[in-house]
DNA sequence: CATGAATGAGGCTTCATTCAT
DNA sequence: AATGAATGAAGCCTCATTCAT
C-alpha cells in the first residue's frame, strides 16, 4: 500500500507539525503556570522552540489554544469522576475526586486567571469549562447527598471555587497540604451525622 | 498673587500634594474594581485629574501605588474585627468579619488578579497583605476555637482564600450569596456540637 | 489505479495544472474585486482549492499573478476594440468603446490600486498595460479624428484615465451612470459641428 | 508677567511638542505621496525623526492624521475657491480652481488611494471632505452655468474625480500638462457657443 | 511640585515567500 | 506537480517609565 515499503517515513513534515502542536501545547500549558494566563504568545512560541507565525497557525487566538490546553485535563478530570463514581462509595469517591482537582491545579496554576482574564465576561471558554466540570461534581455531590446522610447548601461548582482560591496562593509549597485540609472540613461540615 | 506674600500658600501646595495622592489612590481604587487590575496609569493618573508625571512623583513604581490602594483597605478590614471582637460573641464575630471581607472583595474585584500578576515568588505586596490579614483571621479563630466548642483545622487564613476563590467568579451577579453560603458551611464544619 | 496503466492520467495531470493555474486567475480575479487589491495570497489560493505553494508554483511573485489578471481582461478589452472598429462608425465605436471600458473597471474594482500600490516608478505591470491599451485607444481616437468633423488635444489614455478617476469613487452605486455622462461631455467637446 | 523676563523661553518641551507635529504632518504628506496612503506609520514617524509613540501621542488612529494633513490642504482648496470667485469671471474662475485643483494632487498623490483604503466605505474622512470640496466646485459650476453660456451634464465633483485619475498616473512627469489639457477640453465640451 | 512630551520595549497579528516531502 | 508547514519581517498598538522645563 506503501509507496515506500514502509508506512512511517511518508509525510515527515506532517509529522512535525503534529510534534509542533503538541510542543506548543506543553509550552503554553507551562507558561501558564509559571506567568499566569496574560503570558506573551510570544513567549510561548519561543518555548516551544517555533516562531510565533507558527503558533498563530496552530492557534488562530490565543483563546484556541487555551481552549486546547484546558480541554485535555478537564477530559482527564472528568474521566476520573467516573472512575471514581464506579470504583467508591460516594463521600469517599467525591473526596477522591476533589483532591484530583487540587492535582489539576497544581498544573493550571494561574488558569483561574485565564478564566477570568478573558475578555468577553461569561466567555466561551469559561462557559464550556464550567459547564464540562459542572456535571461531575454536580453529580458526584448529589450522589452522596442521595445517601442522607450527606447535606450540603453550598453549589457545587463553589467547592471547586473555594478549592481554586487556596491553589492560587502562589508563594506557599504547602498550600495542597492546606487545600486537602479544606476538603476535609467541607466534607465534615456536610455530614449529618457525627 | 504672589508666591510667597501670604502665609496661606504654602500650606496649599503641601495640601494639594495630598490632596493628588489621595484622588490618585481613590482613583485606583475605581479604575481597578471597574477594569480590573491591568488598568493603564495614564488612565488612573486621568481619572485622578493629575499628570502621570504626577502620579510618579507619589508613587514610584506600578507596585508601589497597588500596594498603597490594598493598604488602606485592609487596614479598614482589620479596624472592622477589632469592632466585631468587641462586640459580638467569638463565632458570630468570626462570621460577620467573613462577611464584611466578602464585601471588601466586591470592591476590590480584579485585585485578586493584581496579586497573581505581580511575577515572581513570594512577591512583597502579596506577603505585606497577607502578614496584616493572618493577624485578625487568627485571632478571631482563636477566639471561636477558645470557645470549645469550635474546632478548625484549616488555616485561618485559607478560609479567606476559599471565599475569595468564589468570588473570582467574574460574571455571576450572584456570588455574594453564594460566599455566604460557604461562610455559612464552613462555619457549620466547625461547630463541634449540633 | 495504477498510475501508468491507462493512457489518460498522464495528460490529465497536466490538464490539472493547467486546471489550477486558470482557477487561480479566476479566483484573483473575483478576490481583487471583492476585496480589493490587497487580497492575502492564501486567500486567493483557498478559494481556488489549491495550496498556496501550488500558486507560486504557477505565477513566482504576487505581481505576476496580478500581471495575469490584468493580462486576460485587457485582452478582451482590445479584442472589442477591433469589435466596435469593424461594427461602428468612428464616433460610435470610440463612445462605445469607453463604455465597455467603464464595465472593465467594474469588474476591476481595486485594480486601480493594484497599480498604483506597486510601490517603484514606472514599474512593469503598469507600463505593459499602459502599453497594450495605448493602442487600440488611440486607434479608435485617431479614427474620429479622421472624419475631420472630430478633435480632442487630449491624450487619448487620459480619456481612459479620467474614467478611472470617476470608477474609483468606492461608494457611489450611481458611478457608472457618471461615467457615462463623463464619456457623453468628453465626446460632446471633441465634435466640431454643433 | 513672565516669571524670567522673556516670555518666549517658557515651555520649550511643549514648543518641541508641536514642532514634532508638524513633522509628523510633513512626513505623512510626504510618505502619502511616495508610497500611497498605506504607508506605514512606522516610516512616518521615522522620517518625522521620532518615535512611532510620539506619532500616536499626536494622532491616536491614522485616520486622524490623514485626516490633519488631508485638512489643511483642502482648506486651501476652498479659500482659493473664494478667491477666484471674487477675482474672475465665471468660466476664469472655474477653469483656473481646477487647475488649482491639480496643483493640490501633486502633493497629494496617493491620497485618491487613501479615501478608497480606508476601510469603512463612506467613512467619516471621506465624507466630510467629499462634503468640503462639493461646496465650491458645485458653486463654481453653478456660477458659469448662470451665465446662460454654459452648460454640463456631469456632476461638479466628477469633474475632480476625472483629474484625480488623471493624476494619479504616477510615473509620467508630465501628467500636469496632461491634466491642463483634460481640464480646457472639459471646458470646452460645456461652452454653448462656439 | 507638576507637567506634557517622548521613548524603548514588548505584545499582537498577518503576509509573502520558501522548503522538505 | 502539489502539498502543508514554517518562517522572517513588518505593521500595528499600548504601556510603564523617564526627562526637560
Amino acid at each position: 500500500m506503501s509507496k515506500w515499503g514502509t508506512s512511517v517515513p511518508r509525510r515527515r513534515k506532517r509529522a512535525d507539525g503534529e510534534r509542533n502542536r503538541a510542543q506548543l501545547i506543553i509550552a503554553a500549558k507551562n507558561a501558564i503556570a509559571e506567568h499566569g494566563a496574560a503570558v506573551s504568545l510570544d513567549q510561548v512560541s519561543r518555548d516551544a522552540g517555533v516562531s510565533i507565525a507558527t503558533l498563530y497557525r496552530h492557534f488562530p487566538s490565543r483563546d484556541a489554544l487555551l481552549q486546547e490546553v484546558y480541554s485535555e485535563e478537564v477530559e482527564a478530570l472528568i474521566g476520573t469522576a467516573e472512575q471514581l463514581t464506579a470504583d467508591h462509595d460516594p463521600v469517599t469517591a467525591l473526596r477522591e475526586w476533589l483532591v484530583v482537582f487540587v492535582e489539576f491545579l497544581n498544573t493550571k496554576r494561574g488558569m483561574a486567571d485565564a478564566l477570568s482574564t478573558l475578555i468577553d465576561g461569561p466567555d466561551a471558554l469559561f462557559s464550556e469549562t464550567h459547564a464540562r466540570l459542572s456535571s461531575p461534581i454536580s453529580a458526584l455531590v448529589a450522589r452522596a447527598t442521595d445517601t442522607g446522610k450527606f447535606r450540603i447548601d453550598v453549589e457545587p461548582l463553589d467547592l471547586l471555587r473555594a478549592l481554586t482560591g487556596v491553589a492560587n496562593v502562589r508563594p506557599d509549597p504547602d498550600w495542597k497540604q492546606s487545600a486537602i485540609h479544606l476538603i476535609d472540613h467541607l466534607i465534615r461540615g456536610a455530614e449529618l451525622e457525627r
